[in-house]
Formats: C-alpha cells, structure tokens, sequence
DNA sequence: GTTAGTGCAAACTGTTTGCAAGTAT
DNA sequence: ATACTTGCAAACAGTTTGCACTAAC
C-alpha cells in the first residue's frame, strides 16, 4: 500500500505533517497580507503584538522562515539594515530604502539588467538593485522634516 | 594662539593624533593593495596571516574600520555574506558575487538608474546592485566544476 | 490523547570593546 | 618615557535552538 506524503513520492508511509492554525500564526499571516511594503522581523512583531495580542520573537523567526522556506514568503536583504520580508508572487522588482525612516518600499520597474557588460565567462543567475535615498513620507515639506518615526 | 589640529578648525589645541606604523598595519594595507577583488575580513585575516605573521582578529576588525573612516577604503554589504571592503577611489561600479565561491567582483560597467521610474516624492540618492552568479574560475568546464574552495 | 506550536532561556555567530601588556616614536 | 596599538577575553546584537508546557486536532 502506498501512502501519499508531502515531498519525495514513494516516500515511507508517515503522518502526513499537518500544519495547525493557530492564534499567532493567524496573525502574522494577516500582518503580510495587510503589509503594503517589505517588513523586517522586527515590523513584524510590532505589527502582530500590536493590540493585546502576544506573539514571542522566536514565533515569528520561526514562522516567518516556514514561510519563506515554503514559498509563500521572499527575503532580501539590505546592507545595515538586516532581512526584509514581502509576499511571493508578484513580478520581479526591486526596492527603495529611505535613509530616514529606514522603511522599505517596492519599486514596479526593473531596470534591464541584462545591458551591464559581464566580464566573459561569468554567468549571471540573477541581479539585486536597490535604490536609496529619501522616501515620499519623509520627503515632504523639505530636506529636515521628520515624519513618522522609524 | 592656535595650534593646528585635524578635525575642526579652531579646536583646542590637542596634541595632534598620530597615527603609528605597526608590522599589523603595514600588513593590512599590504592585502589590500595586493587584493584585485574586494575583501570580506575573513578574507583579509586569512591574507594578513599566511606566512609566518600573526595578526589578530580584532586588529583587522579595527584597523580596516578606521581606514573605512579616513576614507581609504569603501565598504558594501551583500546578502548573507556581510561586509565587503576595497580601495576607495575608483570610478562608481557594481559588484558580480560568485554563488559558487563566494567571492565577489568588481564590475566595470555602472547601468544608468536615472532611468528607473521612481514614485514622485521619492529622492534617490544612491543606488546599489549586484549580480549574482557563477565567476569565470567556477564556470570552467561546465556547471559543477568545483574550483578552490570558498 | 497525540503531536505540533509556543515561549523562555541558553546557545551561536559576527562584531565591538575594556584593559593590561607590548611597542613605535 | 609616553601614549598609541595589540591581543585576549568579555560584552553585544541579531538569530537559532532545546525543552517543558500549551493547545490544535
């Protein structure tokens, strides 16, 4: 007899994993699907223990690393500023990252990378473009207005 | 009277820093001037430490960030790999990572973003990409050619 | 009742720092 | 001789993990 299982087929007849929904689970899934930006862990955990919940750090490095590692979430990283998270499944983009607020936002355009002269012999599998500088929150009214805090 | 001091003119007189030339040091540039790549500190201890010199981690940790501070060397981030530094000075470039060996490239070519749209109110002041891919050294011989080790 | 998920604290990794000993000037 | 540098170990910040307890199912 044969037993269907997630992962390899022909696998070992075993429970089949079963992923329980639980109260903190729901919620961080809610914070990505309410985000309209990338979050790092620790925007996450703001947003989720916003209210009288409470939702531990470690919940969320755990969930959110499940959700990457099954797909429904993406990582990227930004220099000085750790691991951001956003949704799967939109088209490729890149990211801007106010030097004020530290928030990160979604760029719709990608720049077409594939004009930059490689060196011969190197392969290119995929390119990371981030643009820095001032986003439209902080930008207004002039150079030293502060908006929302970071 | 008034004695000159670096840093902000009109300052106490101090005495002025100076700054020693040390085996470590002379070492440390040395990697760096030899290095035709940019450098993790790994990497620059591993260079700094072959032969028969010793040079301690937290030396290279320090002295690199104080010629980061002078302005003698530029550093970048790159996703998983942390700090990366070289020799300042040279025209605005990009960098090619090797997710075969880790080791990351200078690229010669800057793509113009001035092109990519972005949202009004939003201030770019710096941009940064990097390519990620297999380098030449990896590349030879086909895909799973494995070179020197990362 | 089972077993996956949670929270806490301890473990880890990469980087910084305090301080006594070493060394360039 | 002076005071800048070094090396070591302890301190740190961010992230992961072991384990007993809680809660889905």
């Amino acid at each position: 007899m044969t037993i269907p299982t997630r992962g390899e087929p022909g696998a070992m007849p075993t429970t089949p994993v079963q992923e329980r929904s639980t109260r903190q689970r729901r919620i961080i899934r809610s914070v990505f699907d309410d985000a309209e930006r990338p979050l790092s862990i620790e925007e996450v955990l703001d947003a989720a223990t916003r209210g009288r919940h409470t939702v531990s750090l470690s919940t969320v490095y755990r969930f959110v690393r499940a959700l990457v590692e099954d797909g429904s979430l993406s990582v990227f990283e930004l220099p000085g500023l750790g691991a951001f998270y956003e949704l799967s499944g939109k088209a490729h983009h890149h990211h801007f990252s106010c030097l004020h607020c530290k928030r990160v936002y979604e760029l719709n355009d990608c720049i077409s990378v594939d004009k930059l002269a490689l060196p011969t012999d190197f392969q290119a599998v995929s390119h990371d473009l981030t643009v820095a500088g001032v986003c439209a929150a902080c930008n207004v009214g002039g150079t030293s207005r502060a908006q929302r805090a970071p």
